[in-house]
DNA sequence: CATGAATGAGTCTTCATTCAT
DNA sequence: TATGAATGAAGACTCATTCAT
């Protein structure tokens, strides 16, 4: 028993239930200990779940980062950061979803310091799409309806994607690459040669993969 | 006091802090009456969700089978099932949330029903993107991920749309029929003419908008 | 059902095993009702003892300033305080000696307002003592331990009067007031006709009187 | 580490939060060392005040019993009695403090055997009282009452004494044997030339006395 | 139409204690 | 001698719901 496995049976039960509905005794129960025992390994059941987020954003916001690095374009900056938030999303599904939903569950101890995090990562695309813009790198009417769609779409694969389903992860990556092209109007040979589809890290909190369903069905 | 008011209330407090988050006697205090009397006009907190959800899925339902309607043509039908969908959810955002977020809430009683409001809600963007794709209409490598990104976008336009902000709810429509447009390689001239921008209906569920800061900013 | 009733039940509990060691649940069950109605009557078990303890400090205030009030003379506004002080302690038992032993139970947010209200009690004795000796009325080495010592004895009733005991309280009072006039070596002869007596107010909070054993035996 | 450094530990916290509020976990920070340690040096939370309560109380009544045998005379060892009460009371103020208010937190199996320890104790007074009023060395209205505001007065030197304050623990038996011959109308001049100023014992569970403020202050 | 009072089951968290190491 | 991990029972308090008024 570690403070992975616990947070591997929260993220799952968050996941499906949300964190409001989760009692400590599933959480025990899910993580095969007393309830009780869990607060060995946890100060709270928020702290539980603020650790959840932390790491998560943390690690978006790592990825992120170093997909801005690869490049100066912001055309290939845009395929890494697309590709990394959707890897990411995908690789660590409950946890993703856990750390997108819960954030009205944090206390007002919690909440600034998390939304900070939320923040800085949604900037990393405000950068990235505004200096394309200003280059004329992309074109759109409203640059940040543009970013708001482009990141609530990855997000979404949270909820749709299996990771035993039809489509493996990498052509979701690049599939979503190229909508985002499409929806600024990039041409996608600049990326010709350019291996944009990065391998996201598994997050200590993201439970095995339960195949519930098809993918992409 | 009526219904509508008993569901406004509860659409404000179950958007902001979710249905397990929210007490019965919040619900009171929210629609300005004692938990007991909150019990004269809904039979348990469970059914009062289930009927914001209703109504919300079956306006959603009619209001895209109407989009349909208005055109042969899958381009036409598409823009205005976007423009119905995109329009229903900036005029019900949080209506539109919690039908969104919260069905896991449900018991297994209602689930079921709720659930198939949503597929056959989601069938109806299948049926108009299968048939844009077997007529040649649309173009694009897969068309399930497509529909996801599509909906997932729209969606997405509860979490952040502002009735006060930078941006008309029209406007917001027109952008993501263009979206839409750009994601399945589709001609726009091909709307010249056409007024898509569907006036939506306000639900009864929907409180008065609160106009916290700018929106799409 | 009402506050004075649920006050009372609590001090039996609270007097008999102390505070912390009294359950809500011990609680609603002395008084006759669920444990979770008693949180229709009180906000919580601290909120109950601070209710309990300021009634009691309050009383004791009111009646300490009034008994001063009765004369000019040092000796004679002793004997009404003493007699005052025992009057209530012995009336009170148990209330008293909740108010006297819990002052630590209480958190930080309720401790400073009650120690308050406990030191201007004291003062009211303080007071009486240091202007008697400066008059000549009293005769002590150490009137600071004088004053503890007095009030100490006088508290002390309420751990063992018994209201159905070989004593009547009146006898106590007069007892005590006989005993400061000898530690302060008054002449007692100042007291002839001085009815100082003052039969004290039974607070909500002082249950019913249990004759557990005889008195002062 | 020893049983004594452990009980010193338990006295602190057991005098200023109560038993019941006292944590077994805290009782181990205190001691330094961890809370299953502790059980290595004490049977159980319960065993612990046992333990204190007894070895306080035998002592009081060595003490006491002692101070009975150093005279014949009544009012002789009146004076030694009570210079013995307040001297182990002011010395060991903590310990003396948890072994009068903790009885209550006894359980059954241990409450009689310490109830009885208390009574031989209280019964040094009696005894003493009795005899003095018999051979009309003592003069009181009530005995009873007389020998209650004597121990009472004296045991709330546990409450207000300070090591460091203004008063000597000499000092301070030296009044109260005063205050005694006064309440029971003794002439001190028999007091003449006796040493009554018993020194007291310091008990091993009795910590390293903490000077917090000015005493009789 | 409205509510204060009531409750059993539930909430998160802490408790004293045990035991393998 | 010492402790981290573990737990069943209990802690205070809140829950959704009912009902007499």
């Amino acid at each position: 028993m570690n403070l992975g496995k616990v947070q591997q049976a929260a993220v799952s039960l968050f996941a499906a239930r949300g964190f409001a509905a989760t009692g400590i005794r599933d959480l025990g129960a899910a993580a095969g200990i007393n309830s009780a025992t869990l607060y060995h390994y946890v100060g709270s059941k928020e702290d539980l779940l603020v650790s959840i987020m932390r790491d998560c954003l943390n690690e978006m916001i790592r990825s992120g980062s170093e997909a801005l690095r690869g490049s100066a374009e912001p055309a290939i900056q845009l395929a890494f950061l697309v590709s990394s938030h959707v890897g990411l999303t995908g690789t660590n599904q409950l946890t993703a979803r856990v750390a997108e939903y819960e954030m009205r569950a944090l206390s007002e101890a919690n909440r600034p310091a998390m939304q900070e995090l939320r923040d800085e990562y949604e900037a990393l695309f405000t950068q990235v799409l505004e200096r394309g813009v200003r280059v004329g790198a992309f074109n759109t009417d409203d640059l940040t309806m543009a970013r708001l769609a482009l990141m609530e779409m990855g997000t979404g694969v949270a909820h749709w994607f299996r990771q035993d389903g039809r489509l493996r992860l990498e052509e979701v990556q690049q599939y979503f690459v190229n909508m985002a092209y499409r929806i600024l109007a990039v041409d996608s040979t600049a990326l010709d040669g350019v291996d944009f589809v990065v391998a996201p890290r598994r997050l200590d909190s993201e439970p095995d993969p339960v195949q519930v369903r098809a993918n992409a069905s």
